[in-house]
DNA sequence: ATGAAAGCGCTAACAA
DNA sequence: TTGTTAGCGCTTTCAT
């Protein structure tokens, strides 16, 4: 059997290769009978086309890359899974990235651009904005999921997150509106991400708004894991400075790893510590007490991020920052005082 | 600037496209001097070779596709992200691609396989030997992560995976030696996957040679995610047969989800009912009680994998089957009678 | 040790 | 509507 090609196809079918590439790639200018002779051909062999050639010629793919940043996270993996299957259902292809949590994304993008030829880029966690001008350079769309994007200077960068700063501000106000005085947040690294700083921010404004300001003292520090939300809580309630009835998380898995910590030392959730979360993770509803926390609505963010990637590729829009709504899911993790 | 082309690189090193070809190539038979002239060249202009070009001349990539089904269960993440750092220590690039639980892999492989020419293939969740004739069409390496493979025949296809019916065996006799006489299981459709039926033989087998015998009845049957083993486990205890004292279950969060059912039910975990696991995410040391689980060694099925494969792919080796052992993990979810 | 040149499979401009 | 043909950037054989 010699190999398939596109001129294979087309000796068999008596036409010449380029009417064959014309009816693969659905030009108009085919007669109908012809066409369907070919297609049928191509079906009969299974013929492929041969995706190097083809790139090779246009200099360019269908393959739109999802770089993510923190797999650790659960909240990511069904985003991750709806964006693939939101593209699939596009021409375009998808290739799922992951990168460690300390390399660098921009550098990883720019190789996978390189290398792949991408037309597109998502991002998931990280926060390439911080890294503008080397984004800028990519010249093909890129969407960042679930994160805020501070240059609005960038035409090629759009995108889908929630209003970090209100739906923080919703989270300590489910706390205050129940009698909560004296909150601890754990988050990251202020500055470091632009995710961080904005529900810090919001949260302390929710305080202030309340008429009681936030102690900095109660700012616990720790990476977006189980491990070092447990021991960052675990430090804090170690310290004879505690002095706090309520923990805002910025994600579930923070506090999760804060109730397990709570739990350790002695003490009760929500019966001496209320928590409450952000992201909205399935399986925080399987603990006891199931986690109260603010839903980030991931199969919206992905359908949107993918469409707002897709009509960036194909110009029918430029670099746009869609907002999106949270929920609060009430569980059982907070209690009044 | 022109475009950045192996023809560049000659034109300013002067030398030919094939030297530069051969520098690039780490071939032999080049001056040291022209060498490190071309190669300085390459770094201070960031030439990248076009792989598009290489693929379609060689007719061959480095590409390993990983192929995961079933991106839901947490147990996945951590092997995936092992496998990947695996592979991008060796030449070859490792690209992910997840389907649907309810999807065809083999087809879908098959598809990878052709568009993106890959040299190997990994499989995780789904059991593709199950479709061997189509898999061992494929010609290039395939190895199955955390799979048993049924067909020894198939020389292009390895497995790295645990003893699954061993480990289902130690998993119950954890809790027949702690006075456990009347134990449910909690797993999948059996004879669909070869792993479900090696766990259901195992325990099965424990138990009988603890001189009593399993109560069908006791077979509670789920997918393996939380929300199906919560129903299952619901409608277990609802019903009036429902006489066990403990629940092995063939994943963690098959277990996770029977707890919540438990406790929902009014009844207490390990009071009532003990629960043993399978798999040993991270998570599952976080709730209350924590999971008492067999732990699969996860980083070591990652490293097998990658370096079974690679060697398939390298001729260092052909298909062989690694059995890794399981380790269990002592919680507090089991409690002796 | 180096160069010249053929061609991998495809697309698209041009011709018919 | 269809065919002819020139390359896309690279590897590799064959000369030199």
């Amino acid at each position: 059997m010699s190999k398939l090609t596109i001129r294979e196809i087309a000796r068999l079918a008596e036409v010449s290769v380029s009417t064959v590439s014309r009816v693969i790639n659905d030009m108009p200018d085919v007669n109908a009978k012809t066409r369907e002779r070919v297609n049928s051909l191509i079906d009969e062999h299974g013929y492929v086309p041969n995706a190097s050639a083809r790139t090779l010629k246009q200099n360019q793919t269908n393959i739109i890359c999802i770089i993510v940043k923190g797999i650790h996270n659960p909240f990511f993996a069904p985003i991750v899974e709806n964006i693939q299957q939101e593209i699939v259902k596009t021409k375009y292809i998808p290739v799922v990235h992951y990168i460690d949590e300390s390399s660098d994304e921009v550098g990883a993008a720019s190789q996978l651009l390189i290398e792949k030829k991408a037309v597109g880029l998502v991002f998931l966690g990280g926060n390439p904005t911080s890294k503008a001008r080397a984004v800028s350079k990519f010249k093909v769309p890129c969407v960042l999921s679930t994160m805020t994007q501070r240059s609005q200077e960038l035409k090629n960068v759009s995108s889908v997150c929630v209003d970090d700063f209100k739906a923080a501000g919703s989270a300590v106000r489910y706390l205050t509106d129940r009698g909560h005085r004296s909150i601890a947040i754990l988050g990251g690294r202020r500055m470091d991400r632009d995710l961080v700083w904005n529900r810090y921010n919001g949260a302390v404004k929710a305080m202030e708004e309340k008429g009681f300001s936030f102690d900095e003292e109660n700012y616990l520090e720790s990476k977006f894991s189980l491990e070092d939300s447990y021991r960052a809580t675990g430090e804090a309630l170690a310290s004879d400075a505690h002095r706090f009835t309520a923990i805002f998380a910025m994600s579930d898995i923070m506090a999760i790893g804060a109730m397990k910590a709570i739990h350790d030392a002695g003490l009760n959730v929500p019966g001496d510590i209320s928590v409450i979360g952000f992201d909205g993770i399935r399986i925080g509803q399987y603990f006891d007490p199931s986690l109260t926390t603010v839903r980030q609505p991931y199969e919206e963010i992905a359908v949107r991020s993918t469409k707002l990637l897709v009509d960036n590729i194909e110009g029918r829009d430029t670099g746009r920052n869609i907002v999106l709504d949270t929920l609060i899911i009430e569980g059982d993790s907070v209690r009044s005082v």
